[in-house]
DNA sequence: TTGCAGGACGAACATCTGTTCGCTACACTG
DNA sequence: CAGTGTAGCGAACAGATGTTCGTCCTGCAA
């Protein structure tokens, strides 16, 4: 059951405006998405109602959403030895997972975003312990930051042959300085050791995010 | 310049009314608080717009608050010696305190309170380390929840003589069972000692809250 | 007493807003 | 071809909603 391409947009409309602090009306909705008729923009409301996206109440601005405002909970993410995340590696799921995740932590996402653009921070819960060092404990909730690259030194969400774990991302050049260059993902636990990869080798290595933050309940 | 009484219970009608997900009309306000004309209500909302309180748009449910609906920052608590938090002592200022803060975590209380009633949550901001090996670290923002006392072996915000300082809590009876009850508070890093304090001694004791959950933004 | 300010009421008004109805257009299917 | 479903338009309507106006009451100061 996949949206059309006019719910998709009328939609993403909505979240727009909640996240700009406004509850819409249907003249508005329609505004945005270029459609003149309200009856029109009401109908792909009731549609999206009944698909689960939004609830309706009937009075005046009564749109609600019921997911897209907080931070989309898109899987898990070993401290440990790596293991599958969500939806790692299906880029073309991927913009369907950030918008109508299964799971979503009710956070404004500014708190983790410094002046970036919303909507590219994901969370990942935590398992394993090689990361205590760093303050990051099984069972927490990593917000990443989706990015192809990160600096030296920083904690990274990293996709080693499919699989996601967390740990900080060194790069090393080989021996004399043009040979190949390595990666070195470390963790920051005694017990653990470093995996350590070379970029030519077989294995495939990619950054998934940046480590911006976390959010522990107990 | 404080607010009136009715001020007051406006806002918190609003309040309460925004914590339900809602986005009251000026009429529902006047229910909410017992005022049958919507000019009434007008004109308090308008004061309460000059105070900063409140935004007001003119559109249909504009209606907009300033703050109150997240996690109010208190103040700073010491992961180390103790240091002064916020409001640490003025059990009068205090509900003023956690309605009207000077700074709020734009965070959905419900990902910390597990069914217990909201507004009871606080946040402080963690200054020192003697916590990392519960992966508190320095800067991090943890969320008490408001309470006079803590099980055993629980994380607390605890008053020491006025001043707040986080620690697992324990306590211990004196020796040969009937003694003074004595308190221990125990750091988690091997680098600090645990503060020892007899109850019946001449230092006030008081745990401010319990430990429940943390954010982290980097 | 007079005057003033705060608080409250009810009525009235102009929009705003959700909703309904009838109509057209297009793509697809039999 | 007729039938069906989706998408769109404009008009109209009833109720919701912010706003304005005039009035009344009470407490307080001059």
């Amino acid at each position: 059951m996949s949206l059309t391409e006019k719910q998709r947009q009328i939609l993403e409309a909505i979240i727009e405006l909640v996240r700009r602090g406004e509850v819409p009306t249907v003249r508005e909705i329609g505004a945005m998405v270029g459609l003149r008729s309200s009856a029109t923009v009401q109908k792909h409301l009731e549609n999206l109602r009944e698909a689960g996206y939004l609830e309706v109440t009937g009075k005046s601005r009564g749109v609600r959403l019921r997911r897209g405002v907080g931070i989309p909970v898109v899987g898990r993410i070993a401290a440990g030895e790596p293991i599958e995340s969500h939806d790692a590696g299906d880029a073309d799921a991927d913009d369907e997972f950030r918008l109508f995740g299964f799971e979503e932590v009710p956070v404004d996402p500014g708190v983790f975003n410094s002046g970036t653009a919303p909507g590219e921070l994901v969370a990942l819960r935590v398992r394993g312990d090689s990361m205590v060092g760093a303050g990051i404990l099984d069972g927490d909730l990593v917000i990443i930051r989706r990015q192809p690259t990160v600096e030296e030194g920083e904690i990274a969400a990293v996709l080693v042959d499919g699989e996601g774990t967390l740990k900080r991302w060194q790069r090393c050049r080989g021996r004399g300085g043009r040979g190949a260059a390595r990666v070195r993902l470390r963790p920051e636990n005694d017990r653990f050791e470093p995996i350590e990869i070379s970029e030519s080798g077989h294995r495939d290595v990619r950054v998934y995010g940046k480590y911006v933050g976390l959010i522990r309940c107990r």
